[in-house]
DNA sequence: ATAGGTGCAAACAGTTTGCATGTAT
DNA sequence: ATACATGCAAACTGTTTGCACCTAT
């Protein structure tokens, strides 16, 4: 059987990824890492993306950031809990800090709570103020 | 050119697929549209679930309903602002009555909030009771 | 030398679309 | 009669996987 490998290489393709999603301050989408990463690695291809992100997620380098509808967009972990906003003219997605710990609260008794996410969309300010249209 | 249908037709395949969603008190997948439409149309193709779904939302009456990760589910519009609970077990989606307006605080400033989403993720009443596994 | 990693192409799943046929009006 | 709806299959998009080749260790 092939298992999971027991040790992780250096490769100049994993050094980019990670790199990439470093350097964004905000959840990128495998095509977003893709094109980043091909700039310091040309002939860079989707599966490897594919593979090394999720690599990355498992070892809790990377956290997935699920907006309805879109792809999954994933950014470093260990930033604490926060919340995202997605810019509906740029379709970037931010962060947004602080949280409302009554959401829990919302459920119906009888449901448990074990988590919750809250997603605003509007307009980022770059957006609002004409800068990059 | 083909353009949008000036009429609606009232046909077998509509009128089960409008009374499955009515007859659900929960978003639906279209998965789950087409599987319980089929008890009443049995030859019903997943191509008319789309696109009959796709024209309900046109229309107005329903809501699609995006989750992370996961296929869109829809749920008949006009039952006022709401948010969503999604059961780890069973996988099914509950609304949520109630919100809490300062959600769109959370937001630094600068960016323009127009709408938000709040999803709770839990246990439902019935798989934490143990009844249905 | 060898366990892992990479790139390519094929395989998949969910969704959309073209087209010949069926049907509500 | 005719415009709209349906079912099937092909086309697409995003994601995963098999495999021969490459490379960090």
């Amino acid at each position: 059987m092939k298992g999971v490998p027991v040790q992780r290489r250096h490769t100049r393709q994993r050094a980019a990824i990670r790199a990439v999603l470093e350097a964004a301050h905000r959840p990128l989408s495998i095509g977003e890492v893709l094109e980043l990463a091909q700039r310091a690695v040309p002939g860079l291809g989707i599966a490897t993306v594919y593979r090394t992100v999720g690599a990355l997620v498992e070892e809790g380098f990377l956290t997935g950031v699920e907006i309805g509808g879109e792809p999954a967009r994933y950014e470093v972990s260990g930033r604490g809990h926060h919340h995202h906003f997605r810019c509906r003219r740029c379709l970037r997605v931010f962060e947004v800090d602080g949280c409302l710990p009554e959401v829990q609260r919302l459920a119906p008794s009888g449901f448990l709570v074990e988590d919750h996410e809250i997603l605003l969309f509007g307009v980022c300010p770059d957006c609002n103020s004409g800068k990059k249209r």
